[in-house]
DNA sequence: CTTTTGCCGTACCGTACGTTACGGTTCGGT
DNA sequence: ACCGAACCGTAACGTACGGTACGGCAAAAG
């Protein structure tokens, strides 16, 4: 027996993941409008069991989402942008995969959720999908524009400006229009002409070989 | 006596119009937490009436929410942009007003709301603030780009695409920030300066005295 | 074999809240 | 002055759901 709760780094029974897998499913089918007792009866385990672990609704709630974060936190950004063409390649399959993660039924499910949980006073789901989406993003992407910089690709000053204009150019409006519910069509290859674009325009506002307009 | 719910052109007493602007303001301090009971008291009214006017629960948070998007419609984006100065003020002024409405305590409860009611099989909150949110602002902007287009000062194929550059570079990740909970100072003058930053960025990737890059 | 532990299944409790019902009051129409 | 409609305030109802208690069982511990 160990409660969740308390530390951050439990290191959670295969039992227990099954238990927040089966959480994170109803998560996606039925919004936080799901139940202790649909999580019971999907992870066919007891109510009981599921305070004990996870001490009330709202700690069962922050187990699943960081549960989903530790699933897909971890891949690696590649350093190797040291010519042109591999930082561009880079960039384009940054901008790819997250738009492919961000239109995800998953992702949307749990910024819904956590969206809907903000300004709340209990635990705060914002901040864990804030440090697992976009601070993550830029942990990971902004070290390698400042390879590129180096590398006298790209000109910028401020690097979390260069970077949030990326994100910009990369998501748009697509994930609020997810998030409000709007049916969206984004096929694999538009994600791939999205990258595509989002990283020439960034190359053109930053690019070096162009104006430094920062 | 006229219940809302059924016609969404139902002309809302004043006294009606009192009311909504009481749950609003619940629905900013609450978010949908607000009960029926705390909008009667707060508006001086009985539940009854509520129910009658706006049929159930989700009747008034409807209610409510196209009330508030028919206060914010309706301020006509001026059609003087012709030459360069006036377009690119044009522009600047849009994104800032857009930046500013975006940020408000309002805006923010009430994609809130709209957010973790999407999906939902109820009516939906999420077209209505998206119809008052990003599709009204391309409504109003689209034009005021086509307009710097056949005056030689912009370049595009496609105006919605044009747009919703002009979007992300303009929001970027200010809004997902703000829904999440992330405690965030956007003063006046950081706003008209993102404003500045996002029109002059805009014009590097579409003006039509630099490439045509569409 | 006995005891302990951990968990399942289920019944149960308390409460919050949506919804309805009803008596009392105001107010415009005649 | 009278009537009826609209509305206020409040009490009451029904229910869904978070949280708890308890009996039974299987497996590990002793």
């Amino acid at each position: 027996m160990q409660s969740v709760t308390e530390a951050s780094d439990s290191p959670l029974t295969e039992r227990q993941r099954d238990v927040l897998d089966a959480a994170l499913g109803l998560l996606v089918e039925a919004g936080d409008t799901l139940t202790m007792t649909s999580v019971a009866r999907r992870a066919s385990c007891s109510k009981e069991t599921l305070y004990k672990w996870f001490g009330d609704r709202d700690g069962l709630l922050t187990a699943t989402v960081q549960w989903q974060a530790s699933k897909v936190r971890g891949i690696p950004a590649k350093r190797d942008g040291l010519d042109l063409i591999s930082l561009t390649s880079g960039l384009e399959r940054f901008a790819s995969d997250w738009l492919r993660v961000l239109s995800g039924k998953i992702s949307v499910a749990l910024n819904r959720i956590a969206v809907s949980h903000a300004g709340s006073d209990k635990r705060d789901l914002g901040a864990i999908v804030l440090e697992n989406g976009p601070f993550a993003m830029a942990r990971r992407l902004m070290p390698l524009l400042e390879v590129g910089r180096e590398a006298g690709l790209l000109a910028f000053e401020d690097t979390e400006e260069a970077f949030r204009t990326f994100f910009g150019l990369v998501v748009r409006d697509v994930q609020i229009r997810l998030l409000l519910g709007d049916r969206f069509e984004l096929t694999d290859v538009a994600i791939d002409g999205e990258a595509r674009r989002a990283t020439q325009q960034f190359f053109a506002l930053y690019g070096a070989y162009t104006n430094g307009a920062g």
